[in-house]
RNA sequence: UGGGGUGUCGCCAAGUGGUAAGGCAUGGGAUUCUGACUCCCACAUUCGAGGGUUCAAAUCCUUCCACCCCAGCCA
């Protein structure tokens, strides 16, 4: 890959200054490079998106390179499925990486790094257990107590680290330690451990290594291995940073990666979080990580949510470092700004009733709908028949329309779009009271295309009863964290009550004969920013709706 | 009560001493064969609070307040 030499460009968040002033300084030699770590311990969401933009975006704006890089240090959380499902999700989001590693690709390196600093004096092995080390920790407000084992000969150190390496300790019973400061106001820099006993199958290498090296030693030197410039991560990594230059400084290594940290993005009221998310899929809360009303990934791409919203909300919302809690408006407009470019259009009725064209003749006639008209002339047209009796929606027609209504009631003229325009008659009632059945005639004059203008207020959607296939709608809302107040807005399981229906399954919902739900394709339903679409993974006659996309500006009878 | 962060419109967010960008949401209007889209117009005399420096401060100093993160051999 051709990686250019880092020049400044116009920065648009802060990182981006912070990469210019690097260059200015002189401190970038070569292009600007990033990595995205990610852990294989679960399934990306939407929060991860804005660490993919920032990382690959950032990369490609200087003209530099950004690799993926799985930081698979812990056996104990990783599995291969979420190695795969990670590059399916990049993938989909369009993003493309530079090469692939994995933190245990450096693990040779690594070790060979913790014995140069046993030799230099800056690592010793501890043979606390792990509770007589955090005890002796220190609290937030006291410092902490030397290690007895601190001080041991480099040899005595070396031995023991590669007995620790041969697989002769008991699991917990030693690990390498830095020895920075015990005393550090900053727990992080307590002599913190670096390499701990691990007997366990790692997904990826096995049963190579019996040692394993932490986050803090590793991800430092790796990105240093790698020739990172600089390494975006979560805020939460802020106070790991002097630890993470400590480690820099002391590995020897040429290359002097830079952590900058960021703040996550986060969207009100809904679960986030890898381990709160696996939580919920781990009690069988929801159907699997691609659940539908699951912010992750592969659960707004079944909800139809296209990855270029999912980008240019990310891009909108911006990077600073106060959490970001958006609002789901905000995702919303976005996804229905990407939606309304690219869906198809298609006619639908969820909620049917019968209305019948009194004065029309005849079997049916060809009618030709658009598409596309986001397209304009460019759209593709498709068939579809015009015939007696009619389904329109429900809410499209009232006995006694309230101010401002101006669907149908009896008297009031409506366009059937891409028909005829209609005036109602009449309609039946159920023995409930319900409306049973609308009666109207249409002015055949009025045909679309044909030219005739005729001024009415409302244009509604409709199918053939002879031609409409009945289908399975399902709505879902996402899983919310219950009302108010920063507990909840940051959704932790355990504190929060789910919404119990958020699944709406609607049996009674029909379409246009002859739409292929096959298609991995969006259709936009009439009116009203519905959007409807087949998704790869459930069953063909299953439609799912998302009413993410809103209603915005539909009538509101309140509003006068 | 230790350390590290953050506080600019209902929600995001620019701004880095020269007199408050933009997006979402909201309200109003135009247009419309989707009450969608599009298009106009409105929307912080004020930047967590109080002091101070300066001709001039959201930006500098200072005191205070609020919230977030850290005591895994997790990342």
């Amino acid at each position: 890959m051709e990686i250019k030499k880092a020049e400044p460009i116009e920065a648009t968040n802060f990182i981006e200054h912070e990469i210019n002033k690097d260059i200015l300084a002189g401190k970038i030699h070569g292009g600007i490079q990033t990595r995205h770590p990610p852990e294989p311990s679960g399934y990306l969401h939407i929060g991860h998106v804005r660490n993919i933009v920032m990382n690959y975006g950032t990369a490609k704006k200087y003209g530099g390179v950004c690799n993926l890089r799985y930081d698979d240090t812990n056996p104990l959380k990783e599995k291969q499925e979420y190695v795969d499902a990670l590059q399916e999700d990049v993938q989909w989001l369009g993003f493309k990486w530079g090469n692939i590693y994995h933190a245990t690709d450096y693990f040779q390196a690594n070790y060979e790094i913790a014995v140069k600093l046993i030799k230099e004096g800056k690592a010793y092995v501890c043979d606390l257990s792990p509770e007589e080390l955090s005890a002796t920790r220190g609290t937030l407000t006291e410092p902490g107590t030397n290690s007895p084992f601190r001080d041991r000969s480099v040899e005595e150190n070396l031995d023991l680290f590669e007995r620790m390496k041969n697989g002769e300790f008991e699991q917990g019973s030693r690990c390498l330690r830095a020895k920075i400061d015990m005393a550090s106001p900053n727990i992080n820099m307590r002599d913190p451990v670096i390499y701990r006993i691990q007997y366990l199958e790692h997904q990826r290498i096995g049963r190579q290594w019996n040692i394993y090296p932490s986050y803090d030693f590793s991800h430092p030197l790796d990105d240093c291995l790698e020739g990172v410039t600089h390494s975006i991560c979560g805020l939460e990594f802020e106070d790991h940073r002097p630890l993470y230059n400590w480690v820099v400084e002391n590995s020897g290594l040429p290359n002097k990666s830079r952590q900058i940290e960021y703040s996550n993005l986060l969207i009100k009221n809904t679960v986030s979080g890898k381990r709160n998310i696996k939580k919920l899929v781990e009690e069988g809360i929801v159907w699997g990580w691609d659940d539908p009303r699951l912010i992750t990934l592969r659960g707004l791409r079944r909800r139809g949510i296209l990855p270029q919203s999912l980008i240019d909300f990310v891009v909108a919302a911006g990077l600073s470092k106060t959490t970001t809690i958006c609002e789901k408006e905000m995702l919303d407009f976005f996804v229905r700004n990407t939606l309304n470019e690219k869906s198809r259009r298609v006619m639908a009725v969820l909620d049917p009733i019968k209305l019948v064209i009194t004065n029309y003749e005849g079997e049916g006639e060809e009618i030709l709908l658009e598409d596309y008209p986001q397209r304009g002339e460019e759209t593709t047209k498709r068939s579809y028949v015009f015939g007696k009796e009619l389904l329109i929606e429900r809410s499209d027609f009232e006995v006694t329309p309230p101010p401002k209504y101006h669907r149908l009631y009896v008297g009031n003229k409506v366009r059937l779009k891409g028909a005829y325009v209609v005036t109602c008659t009449g309609y039946d009632l159920n023995e409930d009271g319900s409306v049973k059945c609308v009666y109207a005639e249409y002015d055949k004059d009025t045909k679309s295309g044909s030219g005739v203008e005729v001024k009415v207020k409302g244009t509604i959607h409709w199918l053939n009863a002879k031609h409409a296939t009945r289908v399975e709608v399902r709505k879902f809302d996402n899983l919310i964290a219950d009302g108010e107040g920063s507990t909840s807005e940051r959704a932790e399981i355990g504190e929060v009550v789910y919404n119990k229906d958020s699944v709406h399954i609607n049996k009674n919902a029909y379409v246009e004969a002859g739409v292929d739900y096959n298609l991995a394709d969006r259709y936009q339903f009439m009116r009203n920013g519905y959007y409807a679409l087949d998704c790869e993974d459930s069953k063909p006659e299953a439609l799912v709706f998302n009413e993410v996309v809103g209603l915005k500006g539909s009538y509101k009878p309140e509003a006068k």
